[in-house]
DNA sequence: CTATCGATTGTCT
DNA sequence: GACAATCGATAGA
């Protein structure tokens, strides 16, 4: 059923476990995320290590709003706020809905690059800053737990410098659609 | 399959 | 002026 606010209200380490299976959708587009990534206060490796800035408040911004960054120039990143200063990085969907509107988007014929990393689902969803803030467990987003069992697998976080060792990265077990392998 | 590299911009030193 | 929670293209094994 449908995820409320209070399933944010927790450590960012127990709710990206827990997302794995969860269908998320922007505006009717989206699907079953499949990688997270866990950033915690007083973490090196989380954007809300130096405290509070305008472009990192959305972690503050309570359980469930959207903190939504660039990186590289390039790319955005979706991230969903939990307890104050923590958030989870959904990092790879597999594609469910809109999948048609997802090629359109990202230029490309394989189903396996729509949505396979943080920038792609990103762009795939059409997400950018005007959303950093906005809260994910209201239209347009929507967040369904799942219903069927699964699998996680864990290991270390990807692309980052700092705290490298943690193995604060979930993933759906023989998923297709991870952005690498575990 | 792995390795390397350029793109591009907001934020911090 | 440096650098970043990335991606896609390309070269080589």
């Amino acid at each position: 059923m449908t995820i409320d606010q209070s399933f944010f209200a927790r450590s960012a380490l127990e709710v990206a476990r827990e997302l794995i299976g969860v269908e998320l959708t922007f505006k009717g587009v989206g699907g079953i995320i499949v990688e997270t990534e866990a950033y915690l206060p007083d973490d090196p490796a989380s954007h809300s290590y130096i405290g509070q800035r305008p472009r990192n408040m959305s972690m503050w911004a309570g359980p469930g709003s959207a903190y939504v960054y660039l990186i590289y120039g390039v790319h955005y990143c979706l991230n969903i706020a939990c307890l104050p200063g923590s958030a989870v990085l959904i990092r790879a969907l597999e594609p469910r809905s809109g999948i048609s509107l997802m090629h359109r988007r990202r230029k490309l014929k394989d189903i396996k690059m729509l949505c396979s990393g943080p920038g792609k689902l990103a762009q795939a969803l059409s997400i950018n800053r005007k959303h950093d803030g906005m809260t994910i467990v209201e239209k347009p987003f929507s967040v369904v737990a799942p219903t069927a069992p699964h699998t996680i697998i864990t290991g270390p976080r990807i692309g980052i410098t700092k705290a490298t060792h943690q193995p604060w990265r979930f993933g759906l077990q023989d998923s297709r659609f991870l952005s690498q392998k575990f």
